[in-house]
DNA sequence: GTTGGGGCCGTCA
DNA sequence: CTGACGGCCCCAA
């Protein structure tokens, strides 16, 4: 596993239930900010669906993952709903689900 | 709503 | 190194 899939899992951990995060989002919390698409392909090799909640990451329109990496969209959808997040035809409200970019960043390391 | 183009990034063959 | 491939993103018609 590499440094950058790290960070990417790490920073996907950090997304409290009930709330997504985008690509780009993640991307910027995990040092890449431009990263967004290799984000998506660190994902699909996620190595503890258990753990990393792969399915809290949308697109920037807020919209499911075409490919999800298990069970396809349904399954991300199934573990959205799980999560309280209301998904309708495989897509979220981002004004009402998306965290704060700041918010994420306060669950890392130290903070005052 | 759709399509098309450009850009950006990390992996792997 | 080069090229191809993605769970992407952004902008313009």
């Amino acid at each position: 596993m590499t440094e950058f899939e790290r960070n990417v899992y790490e920073a996907v951990k950090l997304i409290p239930q009930g709330k997504v995060a985008t690509y780009g989002q993640i991307a910027e919390l995990a040092g890449y900010p431009r990263a967004a698409r290799a984000v998506g392909n660190a994902l699909h090799r996620n190595p503890d669906e258990t753990n990393v909640h792969c399915n809290r990451v949308v697109n920037a329109d807020g919209r499911l993952a075409k490919s999800f990496g298990f069970g396809g969209p349904d399954e991300q959808r199934r573990r959205l709903i799980a999560d309280g997040v209301y998904v309708v035809n495989y897509r979220v409200d981002l004004e009402e689900y998306r965290i704060d970019l700041n918010e994420l960043k306060k669950g890392r390391s130290g903070r005052p």
